[in-house]
DNA sequence: ATCCATAGCGCC
DNA sequence: AGGGCGCTATGGAT
């Protein structure tokens, strides 16, 4: 396999083959079609960003299948654990994370266009994390971990490129079934309006607006209720005829004003929404995404995400991804053998470790994010009593956070550490003369960070899990049918794809998506037992999958066959 | 007019 | 008194 360092300029775009030495530049508009060329040869792709190049070469028709983002893998090499030594480049342009760049293209008048490396730059980056790599003890996580992010990278800008299928006529329809038709000149649907007037009449205040928490607790308390904020759940304990419309205007206003008609008009283009998807957005390496609010479509909602006539989405999430990829981190085989079949929570009950599926994750998720309360406090001692490996893996990096110390996923990404402000506040404690309101906050907030590194571990690597199984998928789904005519990605949500396929190729896309989940699960726990159960569907309608993924999961249990795995071709296979 | 922090709620 | 986000409206500050 050849790798070829791509550069680029305003108009320009510089190549060279690492293998020779002689560069080849190129009229940016050539680029598609060259890169074309190269990448039917088997080029694998080395350049800094892949967000300078790729989003014009698909609008070209050039789909590309490996590359290395250096920007996204020298993020993570410059924090990780796992490098013998830490990562060291003279050159300052790699320092920048991808997410300080986003900061950057902020829709302002001043739009800087992007930094970019020089061919020499992204030639020495390259070399410089290739041998940092090698020298690694973990070398091989590593490498799987920067090919499943270069991968992503891809991913990310394909997603956007297609798009999720969104058929605005269904969404309007939802609308007006909930609020009303859409108002002509502005001003509130019906529903909302009339929902105001009787709050408006039940609390005696005809001028109030529900929308500003200030102006409603006030008009709460001329009432006689003493709430302390506007919550929802608060609210909800208080005994009052305006409670009732009041909580259904929140709801529905918030509907309007985050997915409402504006929200379409804006985002959905030729019947796709196309969010912006940031590979590592968030700091245990999942993605964040821009425009659109993509990571939270309401699920009332998922009805207008609809297949395209002749084609089926195929929906899978990735059941209780969480604490199945703790069970297999630390090599819990009890906790393992609770995750066989298709509810974990319900194995805790089987196992006779708690009474309830209620119970089991209730605990299970104070386990992961550290509750020390409630009812989820409570339960701790009996999961740690009956998964001593797996809840010890958590205590663990809670400990280390709460002493300021860096924790590592699975794979090699590490945690950032707490600002300066965190650790003068500890030392300040620690000294004799420190006051007890002192050390109390230093407590507290060695506690917040515990709790923080204690979910990193696990998100983290459960963010690992669903990139190498993402990177898989869009392998297989590429060998199946014609490029036209073929299943591709078009969702993905932490834990959660849609493909958009042919309906004819559905069972093909279906089997690929297992597949591929076996495969990211051998590749990252090797022979360790764990079941990474899937929640599978093919639909119409996004709709489609949620009541039955309820009931699944209340009630039944579904089996998954471990069948044998192929090789991969995306990751780094020593 | 524009920036910023906060409250609140949607998703995992 | 549970981890991670994005987004909107509000209201005070500039």
């Amino acid at each position: 396999m050849e790798e070829i360092a791509v550069a680029v300029a305003d108009d320009l775009v510089v190549l060279r083959s690492l293998g020779g030495a002689s560069d080849e530049t190129i009229d940016r508009s050539a680029a598609p079609v060259r890169l074309g060329e190269l990448e039917r040869a088997g080029a694998r792709w080395v350049w800094a960003d892949t967000r300078e190049l790729y989003p014009e070469l698909l609008r070209a028709g050039v789909r590309l299948e490996r590359c290395v983002d250096l920007r996204l893998c020298h993020a993570i090499l410059a924090a990780s654990t796992y490098l013998a030594e830490p990562l060291q480049s003279s050159d300052t342009f790699w320092d920048r994370s991808p997410a300080e760049l986003l900061e950057d293209e902020q829709p302002t008048l001043l739009a800087r266009p992007m930094e970019r490396a020089d061919l020499d730059q992204v030639v020495a980056e390259h070399r410089l994390q290739t041998a940092a790599v090698a020298d690694s003890p973990h070398r091989h996580r590593l490498r799987l971990l920067l090919a499943a992010e270069s991968a992503g990278a891809l991913i990310a800008a394909e997603l956007h490129h297609h798009g999720l299928p969104f058929d605005v006529a269904v969404h309007d329809r939802q609308l007006t079934e909930l609020l009303g038709p859409k108002p002509r000149f502005g001003g509130r649907p019906a529903v909302l309006e009339g929902l105001l007037g009787e709050i408006r009449t039940a609390l005696g205040q005809p001028g109030l607006n529900p929308d500003s928490p200030p102006e409603l607790l006030r008009a709460l308390h001329t009432v006689g209720l003493d709430a302390t904020s506007t919550r929802q759940w608060e609210l909800s304990k208080l005994d009052h005829p305006a409670i009732a419309p009041l909580l259904t205007y929140k709801k529905l206003s918030r509907l309007l004003s985050a997915n409402g008609w504006g929200w379409a008009d804006q985002w959905v283009r030729d019947g796709r929404f196309r969010p912006e998807y940031v590979p590592a957005g968030v700091v245990t390496g999942r993605w964040a995404t821009r425009g659109g609010g993509a990571l939270q479509i309401p699920k009332l909602l998922r009805g207008a995400v609809t297949a395209e006539p002749g084609w089926r989405l195929v929906v899978a999430d990735a059941a209780q991804l969480e604490p199945r990829v703790l069970a297999a981190m630390a090599s819990d085989h009890r906790l393992a053998r609770a995750a066989r079949g298709g509810d974990l929570y319900q194995g805790l009950v089987d196992e006779g470790v708690v009474e309830t599926r209620a119970k089991a994750k209730v605990a299970m998720l104070g386990a992961l994010y550290g509750a020390t309360t409630g009812e989820s406090g409570q339960l701790m001692p009996r999961l740690i009593k009956a998964y001593p490996r797996a809840t010890g893996l958590v205590e663990d990096a809670a400990r280390a956070g709460e002493r300021g110390e860096v924790v590592t996923t699975w794979l090699g990404r590490s945690s950032p550490r707490p600002g300066p402000w965190w650790y003068e506040g500890q030392n300040a404690a620690s000294q004799p003369e420190a006051g007890p309101t002192e050390q109390r906050r230093a407590r507290q907030q060695a506690r917040d960070w515990g709790r923080f590194t204690r979910n990193f571990v696990v998100q983290g690597t459960a963010a690992e899990w669903a990139l190498c199984w993402m990177a898989d998928l869009r392998n297989r789904l590429a060998t199946l049918g014609p490029p036209d005519d073929r299943p591709y990605l078009v969702y993905f949500l932490h834990d959660e794809i849609i493909v958009h396929t042919p309906d004819r190729l559905a069972d093909q896309a279906e089997h690929s998506v297992r597949e591929a989940a076996h495969t990211a699960t051998r590749l990252m726990f090797g022979d360790f037992e764990i079941d990474l159960a899937l929640d599978l569907a093919t639909v119409t309608s996004y709709a489609e999958t949620e009541p039955a993924a309820d009931i699944a999961a209340e009630l039944e249990t579904s089996e998954e066959s471990l069948e044998p795995v192929d090789q991969t071709g995306w990751s780094a296979q020593a």
